[in-house]
DNA sequence: CTGTTAGCGCATTCAG
DNA sequence: CTGAATGCGCTAACAG
């Protein structure tokens, strides 16, 4: 390996000089510049990242955790999405990313634990928000650098995190239900543990509200992801004694799965039950009939949450904020007047 | 920070002694190890990663490449369930895994030069294998330790690849159509640069040739994935004088974008045409008809080749290895007797 | 404008 | 069994 001193012996100056052309030091001549620069190429010459890390007590890397995938939500497509999006950034800046994803809660927080105590990465993406997180408070105490990905269980004003309005979208989604007639509309969500379940579930009691319609607990639903969340939940809706005309699913792949059991059942979307979900995944177009869906820009979260977490590691007293993505409601086919 | 030194003074021994409790040292005794670990944990001490690389010359952490997501092709589940495989090994051993994902293949090569030269990680998966590739080409030439999932388009006995017979498995599906009544079958796959494509499609050929079935080129389609591909690749079929009645579609993605497509066409799946794809992501088992498609067990896929990565790593002068991982086609309601 | 010195936190000789 | 000394490769004062 050929290192600064290699390039400074043979050039003819001290290391210093080298370090300093490297970091483009405008105290430097740019004779010894160029004379510097043309060794380290001859060389081959490339900067140690952890000797530089070392002394500059940053490492320039930032670390992406994933929620835990024993209940195989990773499969979500939302997450090759969202990586896309941070990664756009981080490669702007030249900074790289370090990917946990643990099976199970406890191996994840081990990692963020190794990270952080290690000094593997200068900041912390959280790609999901549920209660009680292990993870989040262990952040939180340590003081360390990191955004959340949804909105935080507590805490809320002081940790930074980027977000749609998944309350907001879930009763403009609801709406559109009531609006196109329906009155019996149940909702279909992942685990309660999850955040943005229940901002979504809180828009749509509010819409119902709103438009006077009872809230009734059978028409709640709470799923895995996937197929089995699906059959599950159709199953559920076929025990009902009236089963609903319209449906608010929280999640485009719950959608997918539950349009495969309710053909199954015989039961037509859009034409004996209407269908909306959230996050506009690709999938959501290919999808017959393809779904109506609130489109929450995934790769804006990705992007908007990197850029802040970046600035927050490098001004530590950045203020915490919360950082709003807009939302927008796709039609498709999944809807139907009633 | 609290360092080796620290910890050291506290407990009244020199920092080498910490150094060889941390190493687990068998030369110390119990007795001061104890007192050391002890004062390790009253202080929250934890080794500076950074600085241990820096003398050991190793960084226990692998870069993971991503195809260029241009092409979008990120979308493919594919790549979360083998992210997973290759975290299950990273984590027994403790390693770190580096993500890139670049938009462009200029763009990725950046960051793997970026990764090799600046001593980020130990060694590098290839998610993808693409004809004359910058990235392939540039680790051999550094003889830096990395494994290609896939086939290599050279140098194949040189380079450790992970892989699945895709050649047989091409065959054995296309055998399977070809067995149920089917001589007019269509191929349908994605780029030709990538080597998988050419593989399967070879396996597909070798079944026709062999059951006697002359190989007509309109009926091989190369398209993009997802939905505009399966678009495509039916607006193609369409166009034909005669079209087949068995399709073998090299990733369940394509599949997922034809079902869409041939259904809005009024061509119904498996009664009109048959259909059977690679893979077997999740989504394979929602489709409508759900897909007989070929597991390649992904998971397997990953973890093998961070396993054969990490070896390489530790002895740099390990033989170049070709894994294959068996497939198994999961026979499901794409196909139909003819 | 450039060289000298020191030190980041750790592991590893070599003594004892 | 343990300590002192040295250096990994780089940057950052401090001199000049």
């Amino acid at each position: 390996m050929v290192t600064i001193k290699d390039v400074a012996k043979a050039s003819g100056v001290s290391p210093s000089t080298v370090s300093r052309v490297i970091a483009n030091n405008p105290r430097i001549s740019e004779e010894t510049k160029k004379k510097v620069r043309r060794m380290m190429k001859e060389l081959g010459y490339h900067p140690n990242i952890n000797a530089r890390n070392l002394v500059a007590k940053s490492t320039k890397a930032i670390g992406v955790i994933m929620p835990s995938s024993a209940n195989r939500a990773l499969q979500n497509p939302f997450f090759p999405e969202i990586l896309r999006g941070i990664s756009s950034v981080i490669h702007d800046v030249s900074y790289s990313m370090f990917l946990s994803t643990g099976e199970t809660e406890e191996e994840i927080f081990k990692e963020v634990q190794r990270m952080v105590y290690g000094s593997y990465v200068d900041g912390v993406i959280l790609l999901y928000s549920r209660v009680e997180d292990k993870v989040t408070n262990f952040l939180r105490e340590q003081g360390f650098p990191f955004v959340i990905v949804g909105k935080p269980d507590r805490f809320e004003t002081e940790i930074t995190h980027v977000d749609n309005d998944n309350f907001k979208a879930g009763k403009e989604i609801t709406t559109h239900l009531i609006e196109m007639g329906h009155e019996r509309i149940g909702f279909i969500g992942g685990s309660r543990e999850l955040l943005v379940t229940r901002e979504r579930e809180g828009g749509y009691e509010a819409a119902l509200r709103e438009a006077g319609i009872p809230n009734q607990e059978s028409y709640k639903i709470h799923t895995q992801f996937l197929k089995s969340g699906g059959r599950e939940a159709v199953e559920h809706l076929l025990s009902l004694e009236t089963i609903p005309t319209g449906l608010v699913v929280s999640d485009d792949l719950i959608s997918l799965g539950m349009l495969s059991r309710l053909e199954e059942s015989g039961i037509r979307v859009p034409q004996d039950v209407s269908m909306v979900s959230f996050n506009n995944v690709y999938l959501s177009e290919i999808t017959r009939p393809a779904l109506t869906t609130v489109d929450i820009h995934i790769q804006e979260l990705g992007a908007q949450s990197a850029k802040v977490l970046i600035e927050k590691t490098i001004n530590k007293n950045e203020p915490a904020k919360r950082i709003i993505i807009p939302h927008k409601i796709v039609y498709r086919d999944s809807v139907s007047k009633h």
